[in-house]
DNA sequence: ACATTGATTAGCCACTCCGCTAAATATTCA
DNA sequence: TGAATATTTAGCGGAGTGGCTAATCAATGT
């Protein structure tokens, strides 16, 4: 029973964080465009694409890392990010769906 | 077409304000605790359910009115929030829907 | 080894957020 | 009118966020 808390304690740590992160207009546009493109860029094609200055995106990146909405690999001397789609299901099954 | 783009920047900011209201884990829980009781509760019972003080819950409404999450109207002394799902349905339908 | 390229980390600053208490604003009732 | 009740607004303080520039780390090519 502890365990189960706990890992209810988790879930909603979890969908705290997808829902922190996808609150940031430029967090969405970065999954948006990861998705639109293929899934799949290098850390450098999307801070290209962003006004604000790179390090600003690599700190949005690191936010949406953190709430497992984006994987990345190093590939040489480039990092790809990924979109997890998987990750925004939590919104719908741990709260939207208590809604009409 | 002015027109048109000032709708689709007016749909984006509605939308950040929905995203930025659920952000905060008491919103989210002051959102399912009106569903589950119905839909209809006063800022009073609504702020006695919560740990944190009662200006702190007002706050908190006034965030989730802003973003049209919930409606509010007098009723004697007292005033009486109600959940608005239909606010809810932004986030798919301008977001979400996009992803897999 | 050294320079170059790709990306992150460190650190600063302005601003917002969220908790609180105290004061103000309705509305009802005596 | 004045007291009591229900709720919001004002305003403070600490913590977090998000922008920036400068410095650093990692991998490659010469």
């Amino acid at each position: 029973m502890a365990r189960r808390r706990q890992s209810l304690e988790s879930a909603a740590h979890a969908l705290d964080l997808v829902l922190a992160a996808i609150a940031h207009p430029a967090r969405r546009q970065i999954l948006l465009t990861l998705k639109f493109r293929g899934g799949t860029m290098t850390a450098g094609e999307i801070a290209a694409r962003f006004e604000c200055a790179w390090p600003t995106t690599t700190r949005h990146l690191k936010v949406l890392l953190a709430a497992g909405l984006v994987k990345r690999s190093r590939r040489g001397r480039q990092i790809e990010y990924r979109v997890e789609e998987r990750a925004l299901r939590a919104i719908h099954e741990q709260w939207l769906k208590y809604f009409g």
